[in-house]
DNA sequence: ATAACATATGAATACTTGTTCATATGTTCA
DNA sequence: TGAACATATGAACAAGTATTCATATGTTAT
């Protein structure tokens, strides 16, 4: 976590400017977390679903096949996120996008995989 | 990775609705690899800083503190994601930002996490 | 060709993370 | 109240990953 390296070749007024722009390790942290919601091809399916309709727990479930724990816990990775939101309906929770961040991030995600291939 | 959830509660509607809409595998892997390229806080301040100025290794590294190696490293993945793109001027290699997309979507990340503060 | 240097790479380790299994919480209806 | 059900949660294990250390590759100048 420390140790500069010790070439010559360093050009000391963009290593000056670039500390000056560096993120703080506070929004470099926040901003990786928020990426690493997204960097899961479960959650990434989840949130490409609730892009298109409101689901419930267990409707996410069976369209994935995947188990409803499984399920469950994403979802709240999801939503500590604040990527997506929920509502009850007596046993059932119901699930939406929480943002429209949400679905500008897939889009250009989506663009930009489509375009390198 | 099977057993579909046993509620009464599914809609089968929404259920068929969603498996049409549903993502492959294929894509799904791909935009959660993508995802996970900007999901390190090395990778993002990297890509923030490239996002300023173009820079070499060993500038990089100065600017991080962090050892030629791990910015070595971070860079290839980020190539690899074909995030960056390099020049080499003799010894030196230039690394710059190689797509827009990911101007919008550190932009979104940056505005989703300040809108949620 | 050789020395000096900038970057890349491979192996190893410590750390993180997604899923499963078992179970807890909370809601509805009889 | 109690049974049935939908969702949430905790612990544990397997799989993936970022950094370090040592070293390889490739370039410039003498």
């Amino acid at each position: 976590m420390e140790a500069t390296c010790q070439c010559n070749t360093v050009n000391m007024d963009k290593v000056t400017q670039g500390k000056a722009v560096l993120m703080t390790e506070n929004v470099a942290g926040d901003l990786a977390n928020l990426y690493k919601v997204f960097g899961d091809p479960t959650r990434v399916k989840i949130l490409h679903l609730l892009s298109v309709t409101e689901l419930c727990v267990c409707d996410i479930a069976n369209v994935l096949e995947m188990t409803q724990s499984a399920i469950s816990h994403q979802l709240r990775v999801l939503k500590q996120a604040k990527l997506v939101r929920n509502r009850k309906d007596g046993k059932t929770v119901y699930y939406t996008l929480d943002d429209d961040h949400v679905h500008t991030i897939l889009k250009q995600g989506l663009d930009h995989i489509s375009h390198v291939l």
